[in-house]
Order: C-alpha cells, then sequence, then structure tokens
DNA sequence: ATAAGACTTCCAGTGACTGGAAGGTCAAGT
DNA sequence: ACTTGACCTTCCAGTCACTGGAAGTCTTAT
C-alpha cells in the first residue's frame, strides 16, 4: 500500500511517516514509479511507534524499544525497566506540574479581580521577595481576605 | 551592572537574557564599551520572565503579561483570567499524564520481566486491538495472573 | 484532454533556548 | 609592559519532533 493508505490505517500524517524513515525508524521499498509501499509488518512497526511516542516515550527511546522489539533474544525485563523509568518521570512531571497550580492557585485567590489596576498576581510575579506558597493564608500587604 | 551580574542576581543563563532581548521582551542601554547595562528595574523585569516561564507561561503568554505589568491602567481582571486559564491548562496536562500513567503501569503489570524473550509491554505497544486499559483485569493471551 | 488528487523532494519554520567559535575589553599580578 | 584569565561581544548552528509549503511527477476519473 502506498503511504496515504498508510497513514489512514494508522492514524499518523503522512509528513510524519517519512520523517520516521529519514531518521531511520522504519525503511520502506519503493515501486516503479517511486512510490513508497507498505506492507503489514511496516504498518505494524508504525503503530508500535505511534503508540509508544503517545506514551511520552522520545524517538530514541523508540529507537530502543524498536530494537528490543526486533531483538527475538530480548529479556522482558529490559523492557520493563524501561517502562517502569517512564513511569517515574511522568510521577515527577505530575509534582511538578501539581506544584506550579497550587502556586498559580494561590496568586489568583489573593487577586480580587476587579477593574482596579492593583493586582497581586502581576506583584507575585515581579518580587521574588514575596514568598507566594500555596499553604500561606494571606496575611499580604495587597489584600484582606 | 553587566550581563554577567545581571545573570547571578536573577539565576537566568546570559544566553537567556541576550535571547531576551533579541526577541524584544527586554531591552538594555550599552555602556561606551558595548557591553550591556541593567538596572534594579530591569532586574525586576527579568525576575518577572523568569518566574512566569517557571509557572508555565510561554513567551508570547510572558509577553501579555508584561504589557499588562506596564500599563498602569490595567484592570486585575484581565490577569486573573489569564492565570485561571494557564491553570485549567495545567489541570488537563495532569489528567493527561495520569492517564498516561495509568496505560503503562497496565502493561508493566502485565509483564513478568523475566529473561525470557517473551514480553507483553511490547506486545501491547505493537498490536493497537489490544485494550490496555488501566482497569482491565488481564485475561489476556500473554499471561495468566 | 483535462482536472483532481496522491505522490515525490527539498527547504524553511516552530519554541525557547543552548553551544561554540572568534574576537574585543578589563583588572590583577609579575 | 606583558600576560593571564575572566568577562563581554556577535554570529552561526543545533536541539526535538515534526509541520508547512513550493514545485514537480504520476495516477485516476470524467
Amino acid at each position: 500500500m502506498n503511504i496515504g493508505q498508510a497513514a489512514r490505517k494508522t492514524e499518523l500524517p503522512t509528513k510524519t511517516i517519512r520523517y520516521y524513515e529519514e531518521i531511520d525508524l522504519i525503511s520502506s521499498i519503493r515501486s516503479e514509479n517511486g512510490y513508497r509501499t507498505y506492507t503489514d509488518q511496516d504498518i505494524h512497526r508504525l503503530t508500535f511507534l505511534k503508540r509508544s511516542r503517545s506514551l511520552g516515550f522520545s524517538i530514541e527511546e523508540c529507537r530502543l524499544l524498536l530494537s528490543l522489539y526486533d531483538d527475538k533474544d530480548r529479556a522482558s525485563s529490559d523492557v520493563k525497566a524501561i517502562a517502569q523509568g517512564k513511569i517515574i518521570e511522568i510521577e515527577q512531571k505530575i509534582t511538578e506540574l501539581q506544584s506550579l497550580k497550587a502556586t498559580l492557585g494561590t496568586l489568583v485567590n489573593h487577586c480580587h479581580g476587579d477593574n482596579k489596576p492593583d493586582c497581586p498576581i502581576l506583584d507575585g510575579l515581579s518580587d521574588k521577595t514575596v514568598n507566594w506558597s500555596a499553604e500561606e493564608n494571606g496575611k499580604h500587604h495587597c489584600c484582606k481576605n
């Protein structure tokens, strides 16, 4: 099948499929007219890439996973270790985002949000000496609640 | 003060400070020898940028926040709305990551992680017909527990 | 015959920096 | 006076994972 059909099957843009070939994640055979041709095997590989990428693996991690996928003698423990490492990364990212959210939430809660120019959010952003911890209870110069 | 001292004060790399100038987020006056010179006002602005960026605002959002910061007549509600929108974005990102984590966790739990080549994680990645929802309880071809 | 659509390659742009080369300036020490 | 080293300058290239667009070839349908 041609690249368009492969794109439809895998739900990957054709641009992305060509890009994956360019960086040697996949290969393709060309038919007489120069068009790329894909087999079911290729679709499998592209699906693998699509799912791995959507699960947060980088291209280089995908390359590693694919090499393990291709290696008939690999140990499943190798793959498990990679996936577990990725889970830890994701957990760290979540923690970080929760902290951001808490800080922003504090800023927002301190802001009366009216038409007056006085804005505790901007003050909080500009003044690094202000301690905008999420838990603090607002005895600030800027507001009374 | 010169760029090095400004960098130390704001904990931003000099490269980043020059970059912010290049994209017109900040400006600087030059002394006779061509060195960039920064005032306390500039340090304030750079600190604002550093904190906004670390809270997840994009450069363009920072540009908008700075323009509100500069606008003595802005309404604090404008700033509040931006911050609230950002909180929602962060919440969505967290939800997404939690879903990734759940899926990866399921894959990992299905993998015995031994020296044998059979690996449910790779199977799960390559076969889009396998339903790897996080809640499912493992009556798969690949394992018995 | 022609038009639409699918395919090709190549080049450039994204965001937010980061690294490195090649050179100018300055203060301290010998 | 000279050297060393830190600090500064500009400019160009690279990162990551695509994405967009131009210009041209090929196939298919009317």
